[in-house]
DNA sequence: CTTGACGTTGACGTAAACGTAAAGCACGAT
DNA sequence: ATCGTGCTTTACGTTTACGTCAACGTCAAG
């Protein structure tokens, strides 16, 4: 679907398939303010801008951050240049987000290095059972 | 505080203290099994492996697992060699966890490096609007 | 011996993130 | 004309992860 001015635009429907979540997903995502659809009467129609934050919402909870933090995490991509006290705002948020990705980076990264413990555990256990 | 037989114990406020939780957080991780004090007739009493366990849980929380995958997973740790069946089955486990664990991670760098443009982006307005 | 400090068990409350009907437009096809 | 398909809103239900009393036990100190 393309709008006149040749702009692809999606359904909830299409959305909701490609992403494998429900419409309702989708619509609680809107009424939290994390996606704003055009109306088109009453039918929503999604753009390209809309599709996108869409797809950077789900990583952020793939990440595991609450859909609160993701929106401010979010509209940090869509800032405008703004002022100075906004600016160094952006930046103060950017900071804190980053040392909170790199601490759950860490995590996992520590938790991997453990599974691999456990994991050479079991094939030492085979190794001994198959005698 | 120590046992007889010279192992250090703990209360549910040191613990609770130590990790920055309440009580009812402890408490809420043993009526799901996460961790199982021993009981001095009704009072808690935490041993290290508690202890451990709970720093594990926590970790898990960090990384965004939700309490019913965390317990698998700190289960495996604890694992007894057991049977062909049992280990194969662990195996299996300890891939998928990688396989999430993984994910995760690649999202979490996707992040970061896009924070990092946000931010340029940042410095770059503050140098214009310096002139 | 009563007063705190610390422990315990219910049991209801709450916030987040949706699930799940129920009921109703709109519109193209039969 | 009505039937199905897809969209809509309203609104209550559910799960997870605890918070928050309330009410009571226990033990050392004053």
């Amino acid at each position: 679907m393309t709008t006149p001015d040749g702009h692809p635009t999606w359904t909830i429907a299409q959305l909701a398939d490609e992403f494998e979540i429900t419409h309702r997903t989708i619509r609680h995502y809107e009424e939290l303010g994390l996606i704003t659809p055009e109306r088109r009467g009453t039918v929503r129609v999604f753009h390209r801008r809309d599709r996108t934050r869409l797809a950077l919402i789900l990583r952020g909870k793939r990440i595991g951050f609450p859909l609160d933090e993701i929106r401010t995490i979010i509209d940090m991509y869509d800032e405008q240049p703004g002022e100075v006290g906004q600016l160094h705002y952006l930046l103060e948020q950017i900071a804190e987000r980053r040392v909170e990705l790199e601490q759950r980076r860490a995590d996992i990264e520590q938790t991997l290095r453990e599974l691999a413990v456990v994991e050479e555990r079991c094939h030492a256990d085979l190794r001994t059972l198959r005698r």
